[in-house]
DNA sequence: CGAAGTTACATGCGCTCGCATCTAATGCAC
DNA sequence: GTGCATTAGATGCGAGCGCATGTAACTTCG
């Protein structure tokens, strides 16, 4: 097989399993807990920093969301009451988010079901 | 580390990995030749069928892409004079997809970029 | 044949995304 | 201090997506 189509193989496989997982995750999460994929993750990364509380942009860099993105994430997050923003006192510019006790039970509930999935799908190769 | 930490761990890699591979292949092959991700993988499919015509629905299936997304993403590329739609004989409530002309060679120069992306990305590792 | 169900594709709708831009706070030069 | 560049985050905009539905062509069953 040609280095090339070797290449396309590779690649539409990766495509395949990374959507089949995503897809699955996004679809799961959102019917049993009302979270989309992305927004479980950044509860999962606010729960994890805990009282490190995380400016916007560190969760934006870590989760190759762009920043508006994440920026809409949070409201929206914020708007079901799982995360709140605080200003940062030593530069006003910035904004801390914060999980609420709500955030934590949703993300306890909804890891679960994360969990679950991604051992169903990434348990037995790679 | 626990299963979970390192499932998680392996999830985020993989979704960072594909990510960056999609957002370049997506954002050169607009620049440099003006057909998306999906376009052009579009293109490359019907390119490598050539006269066996596909139907939407095999397409559709092969590429993980929902039918009304498929649906678009011809009607998009037939508007840019690169694939034409024509009645199945047989049956016809389906529609084949061939590429024309300026498809294929649309599709070969965008096949140079898609390939050194490949190249750069999967090559060394995995 | 004719009505009811199914299938293939198109399309209206609401959502999230990225890009570009806006606002406000900060830093830096002089 | 005053002015200009930079930075953090919010937001208007246009685009693509999936879901639900619409339309037209088949199919099945009486």
């Amino acid at each position: 097989m040609s280095q090339r189509a070797e290449l396309t193989d590779q690649w539409r496989s990766l495509t395949l399993r990374y959507n089949e997982i995503a897809c699955k995750l996004d679809r799961e999460l959102d019917e049993a807990h009302g979270v989309s994929m992305n927004e479980f993750e950044t509860l999962d990364r606010l729960a994890a920093a805990d009282r490190e509380s995380l400016r916007m942009q560190d969760l934006a860099a870590a989760m190759y969301l762009s920043q508006s993105a994440l920026s809409r994430t949070v409201a929206r997050l914020e708007r079901a009451g799982l995360v709140e923003r605080a200003l940062c006192e030593h530069d006003r510019r910035g904004v801390y988010v914060k999980i609420t006790a709500a955030g934590r039970a949703r993300h306890g509930e909804a890891g679960k079901t994360h969990f679950a999935i991604l051992t169903e799908h990434l348990g037995a190769d790679d």
